[in-house]
DNA sequence: AAATAAAACAACCGCCTCGCC
DNA sequence: CGGCGAGGCGGTTGTTTTATT
């Protein structure tokens, strides 16, 4: 047994695509928009699989694509968005204008996964290397509380060019770290402890939210700030925090959704 | 100049989710 | 409420291009 195909193999053909099969792809779709694509390749006379013409013109052949080189800060904000969501393309891909989770999670395998394991960073984990092998019993995310490292001085010297990669304000760096230029500089980010707050941040209506709530989880069962017990109102106009230096309006995690 | 290796890119495959009936 | 189908996603593979010997 099993799924049937999303189509009908026989009579599809596969592999790159023509420039003629582009071009009824494109007029299609202009004059039609993206409808039902299980239907597409048929109406627009495509010996495509209906799954195939979506990812070609997601890909390659919509207007709005930005094509040609990752710049610096779009290699920063990749970094930074993969270490808060992993293998989340789509969701990446979100917060990159024009381009493509495919692009995206190519560009991230053939490039940035490299330049972080040069400087000795796992790039699964966004840690040292070193620690990522001895601690894989600490896992970042638990009920009560997340821990996002990065580490900062274990940059070749070959890499000097980019050992700035890691943005200032990712790091909060520990004055006795900073003297000992060996050790590992290691940010561990961990929703703020209740007690701590500011007399302040309580009097201006200030809420520290948990790792869920700055991620948009409001309801999730790991939210312990206590807004998944508030009503929606309350909570939505809560005040987020600067996590990684992105807002965390930015980081609704439904607002990534491209949909 | 040819052969080989490495890197980069494009596309496919299978699974998952969600909406509809 | 469960089954089904379409769309979407992430992992992987295949192909092409570029660099090196």
């Amino acid at each position: 047994m099993g799924r049937s195909p999303c189509c009908e193999k026989a009579h599809t053909n596969k592999g790159a695509w023509t420039k003629e099969e582009d071009d009824r792809l494109i007029a299609y779709i202009r004059a039609h928009g993206e409808g039902c694509w299980r239907s597409l390749p048929k109406a627009a006379g495509l010996l495509r699989c209906g799954k195939s013409c979506r990812l070609r013109w997601i890909n390659y052949l919509r207007p709005d694509l930005k094509r040609g080189n990752f710049t610096e800060e779009e290699d920063e904000l990749i970094i930074k968005l993969h270490s808060l969501l992993g293998n989340k393309w789509s969701l990446i891909a979100g917060r990159l204008p024009g381009r493509t989770d495919n692009e995206i999670k190519n560009y991230w395998n053939t490039h940035i996964r490299r330049k972080l394991l040069n400087r000795g960073i796992d790039p699964a984990t966004h840690r040292p290397l070193n620690e990522s092998a001895q601690e894989t019993t600490t896992t970042t995310t638990t009920t009560t509380t997340t821990t996002i490292s990065f580490a900062a001085s274990t940059a070749k010297e070959e890499d000097k060019t980019t050992s700035g990669f890691v943005s200032n304000d990712m790091m909060m760096i520990n004055p006795v770290q900073e003297k000992c230029p060996d050790l590992n500089l290691e940010l561990r980010i961990s929703p703020p402890y209740q007690q701590q707050r500011q007399p302040d941040q309580l009097k201006s209506g200030g809420r520290v939210l948990c790792f869920s709530c700055s991620l948009g989880l409001q309801n999730s069962k790991d939210c312990s700030c206590g807004i998944a017990s508030m009503d929606s109102n309350s909570a939505s106009s809560s005040v987020g925090y600067d996590f990684l230096g992105l807002k965390s309006g930015v980081l609704d995690y439904r607002s990534l959704e491209m949909k």
